[in-house]
DNA sequence: TATCCACAGGAATACGTGGGAT
DNA sequence: ATCCCACGTATTCCTGTGGATA
């Protein structure tokens, strides 16, 4: 039943996007100086994940490429390219001047000039979870480079903004910012119905099953597709057309439960006695968290790094904490007790 | 209400590592 | 073989915050 894998997959780009015309035109407009040699603004997409905001840069740039004119772009994830020469690199990568540069045997000012020498086509840059980044001054570096337009991302407009220096946040404040809203579940499963009618052919699912994908979808469309393919998944190895009720329930905990495996298996021997330690307590005070931690540990870190690993967890959606400063309290995600 | 203390998280710093350069 | 650079990891030091206590 499956007809096409491609899809269902998180990273793919629909040729028309559907719920985001509004969005979709402000990005236009913002890059739109571009079509007759104008300075394009500096875009800002925040929005909670699953909005669509990863899809509508990509979109929008494919299209003004493909329809328009003469530019070069490229994507740069932040969480996986956190550091200055990471990112930077990955910007070279994109106007193929990377090719000879070996790791650090380049300093990365020497990056910087080489991108400074750039007069190629307009080159726009998609800074994917800017939030993720460890030193902030590539996005000043970035933004005084002529002819590289930015397009910037993240969840929520302070955890960008707290972290860069007064001086740039004041510059790019002023520019275009575009609020992405969750999806409605109407939209969402608008959006279902799309993939499974591309992906696997009309009679995949009902659309009252699709509806049901995106209320518990909870408006976050990467979960609820990655719901709709483990269904149909399932589907496929039972050699069946269509998806029943039943996959979809127990897709839904499987969905979740991949990326938390995923998450689970990147921890250090560290995290994972954390973990241990929350998984046999509904939840715990933070002191006495690292009192049971350090009494276990062949070679207990310090507190501070406790926190570190704490705060990494939390973004793995592992761990919630609780409370702000003294009494705060950890626990765990309920993912497992879902899934019985 | 003033003081104290547990806690969070930023900044500076130290250390070990990997791999290209010499 | 040795040096160098940037990186990840970890520690130390520090400031700010809010609940507990005298």
């Amino acid at each position: 039943m499956i007809q096409d894998r491609r899809v269902l997959k998180p990273t793919f780009i629909p040729s028309d996007v559907v719920h985001r015309d509004h969005e979709t035109r402000q990005l236009s407009r913002a890059l739109k100086p571009l079509m007759d040699g104008g300075v394009p603004e500096t875009a800002f997409l925040y929005g909670s994940s699953g909005a669509g905001k990863t899809c509508i840069a990509k979109f929008t740039v494919n299209r003004l490429q493909e329809n328009v004119l003469d530019i070069n772009h490229q994507y740069v994830n932040c969480w996986k390219d956190h550091s200055r020469f990471k990112t930077l690199y990955r910007v070279l990568e994109g106007i193929d001047r990377a090719v000879d540069i070996h790791r650090q045997s380049t300093p990365t000012d020497e990056l910087l000039a080489r991108l400074e020498e750039y007069e190629g086509p307009p080159y726009i840059v998609i800074l994917d979870e800017a939030d993720q980044l460890a030193d902030t001054s590539v996005l000043y570096d970035l933004y005084r480079v002529r002819g590289v337009t930015l397009i910037l991302i993240a969840n929520r407009e302070q955890d960008l903004f707290s972290q860069v220096g007064s001086r740039i946040a004041s510059r790019l404040r002023t520019r275009t910012r575009i609020h992405f809203d969750q999806y409605s579940d109407d939209e969402l499963a608008s959006i279902l119905s799309d993939r499974a009618q591309w992906g696997l052919g009309k009679d995949a699912a009902t659309s009252s099953q699709l509806e049901r994908i995106a209320r518990v979808a909870e408006g976050d469309a990467r979960v609820a597709i990655g719901i709709l393919r483990m269904a149909a998944q399932q589907a496929s190895d039972r050699g069946i057309q269509s998806v029943t009720d039943t996959m979809i329930q127990k897709a839904v905990p499987e969905a979740e439960a991949e990326i938390h495996q995923k998450n689970i298996q990147q921890l250090t021997e560290d995290q994972h006695l954390l973990y241990e330690i929350l998984s046999e307590h509904d939840e715990l005070a933070s002191g006495e968290l690292y009192d049971r931690y350090a009494k276990r540990a062949s070679d207990p870190k310090t507190k501070r790094m406790v926190r570190n690993y704490l705060q990494k967890m939390t973004h793995y959606n592992l761990v919630i904490p609780d409370g702000e400063s003294r009494g705060r309290t950890y626990r765990l995600t309920s993912a497992e007790s879902v899934s019985s």
